[in-house]
DNA sequence: GATGAATGAGCCTTCATTCAT
DNA sequence: AATGAATGAAGGCTCATTCAT
């Protein structure tokens, strides 16, 4: 597991001069440098507006460099897409309750430090690029669905189904409409990237209400 | 104030053969398919994406004569989103719940059909030109703001606050955080616009979900 | 007929200087222009030497302008071979000799004046462009045997066949090898373009003394 | 002098995979394959087309190894012109016809051997380059003047004027146009690598009918 | 007012050449 | 000596904008 994807806050990292001659380890240090200045690029100009000059002047390397990585500016997309978007949702699995808790304790357990990571990692920017660019790139909802998507409904209906079984759902609203849960996370991301960046709403925060809005925490 | 303004479902209207010689009326009318054909080119391909010359085409118009009505590509977007924006919320006033009915049921009562109003016309899509715009082009986002956001929080925020005088709500969760009631309105029209168009969800159904959440309806 | 196409001996056309606006004959100058300057151009540094800008800085329009008329460097090329290729060998039709004159005389009579149309012309030029760019442009070879190769291979076996029915062949060298009476008209384009253009020879004189070993003259 | 020089009909030697350290024999080898795999790139491409990778990968050696033996792209063309350029017309001295045969008998004799090497050799190819490059490198034309043309006519026009002398010819024509007898060379090496290569004519073939024209072989 | 041919700055991409390994 | 990653000038092409008709 690469740990180069995307875990850093915010910005790429620096990167020593540029040499040449080859070196395995270079080379990796320079596509990650690629791919990190494309992500920013790409988020901040989307891919019409992205300029290859822009993205080596970022990464530190020369325009011919990034060409060696990937053959056109839609392949580095691609390629920025592939690398940032797996592990966007990584930490998430079949849902199992404890014994001893509620699902709904369960569920605020799980997907909380999720929410915060996303967060405070270029993983929303990644979800925001899937805002603006999926009507054009049909691969980047695919990613998206494959890897985030699909399993996150997946994981709630999971869990939906178990409360029922144990009764602390009474009705199956969640089993009907599992994304409701995930409402406040798309919500906190507009807010937070685009709307109100002065006033950032806390998407975890907006999270744990809905949850207690649909699992009543025991007071 | 043109009533041309995006509440015909869909499609830009069409146009009448050129007839030589000016007359308000039509320029009143090129004026409107400018605009329509000039939002579903930045719809379909953003800002950057977008091309002057697709829209004119789209337009039926020349290419010159879109510069007779704004100078260039930004204030043709800003037009747009001037235009556009406005009506989005249209029909939303100071929340007066009538005696007889509780303000879950106002709520239900007024949202639901402008939430159904915005998925059936093209508001959603300028709402998620603000999603992929919002970054580049601040002004959008104030528009977004001023005649949308600003709006349905205060809407909201007010409700609260007489669902609480009234003993209809017992925490102030939705004062704290007015938003979570619109939060499927936007999981709604990024699921339909983009992630899964195959399979819409209903936006007003989420949003009645929602407010059931919030206002468990009285049995 | 179009007698735009490379006739002028040498040089393109000049150009008035570009106005904008449109105009049906100023649309068709253009055009010239820029074939006549696309033709030098690629004649002087083959295809892949060739450089629009230099084509247009040549035509006097600007670099855009000429991407009105072909959307691609090739298809410019194309354009050049179809417009000039066409009277490359026009005025040849069906061999009819005279009653009163030998086959080898009306072959005199025909070929030379066009030996000293090409020599003269751009046609040259043209030709020159098939050695050069046949291997890697098809169409520029099929082009050349459709409008000068086959025609003159027909025209000079139907001429063989006339003089063999009247005796004034005692071979069928020239049925076989009907190319050969123009071996002398390649070999003049080569010397005098290519090889040893400070004394050039000439083709049409070339040409009569192929003819005259062929067909003797009578003293 | 190499005897690696485009005599082995058609594709370049093999080359041993590399091994560290150096050695004479093995610079020469690698210098023999560099200018193979150059002419054959320059013969489909052109100068401009070719490109330095095309030709370092056809040679089987890296980017840079090319420029430890030649400075620039247009070094290594020189290079290969002067390699393979030298043997083109390699067999042809100062005419002597033998005693008891005819001027005629030894054009034929001396010439179309040496015309059929050209044509089973790359020689052919080297011929068409100064017919493709020749404008642009007048270095080409200067070789192949030397190595080739100036040789051939000289010879030519010898044997003129000793068959002139014999009273073998009656006219002057091959004395003022000796290039007349090499005119089906160039027709040959057109036609077949250009025009028609589906069916290529013997430049032979076409050799001896001219000899024959211009000697009538005595039955 | 409307038209669309013309403009040219600017972007993506290529490829000869370099140089640390 | 050989390697091939890196460089960056240069070329093909696009498209917002202009203006003569």
């Amino acid at each position: 597991m690469t740990d180069e994807t995307g875990d850093n806050p915010r910005e790429a990292p620096p990167r020593k001069p540029r040499t040449r001659g080859p070196s395995p380890e270079k080379t990796a240090q320079t596509r990650s440098c690629l791919l990190h200045a494309a992500l920013d690029e790409f988020v901040e100009n989307g891919f019409a507006g992205a300029q290859m000059s822009r993205i080596t002047e970022r990464a530190g390397i020369a325009k011919g460099t990034a060409y060696r990585y990937f053959p056109t500016k839609s392949a580095l997309f691609e390629g920025v897409v592939a690398e940032f978007m797996a592990p966007l949702i990584s930490g998430i699995g079949p849902p199992e309750p404890r014994a001893d808790e509620s699902v709904g304790d369960f569920l605020r357990r799980s997907l909380i430090p999720v929410m915060t990571t996303i967060e405070t990692s270029r993983r929303a920017d990644v979800a925001r690029l899937v805002l603006a660019e999926g009507r054009n790139f049909p691969f980047i909802v695919q990613a998206y669905r494959r890897e985030a998507y699909d399993r996150t409904i997946d994981f709630v209906r999971a869990a939906a189904r178990i409360a029922m079984e144990r009764g602390e759902l009474t009705d199956d609203r969640l089993l009907r409409h599992p994304q409701l849960i995930f409402a406040p996370l798309w919500l906190a991301m507009i807010e937070t990237g685009i709307l109100v960046p002065d006033a950032p709403v806390s998407g975890a925060e907006l999270l744990a209400e809905q949850i207690d809005l649909i699992f009543p925490p025991s007071r």
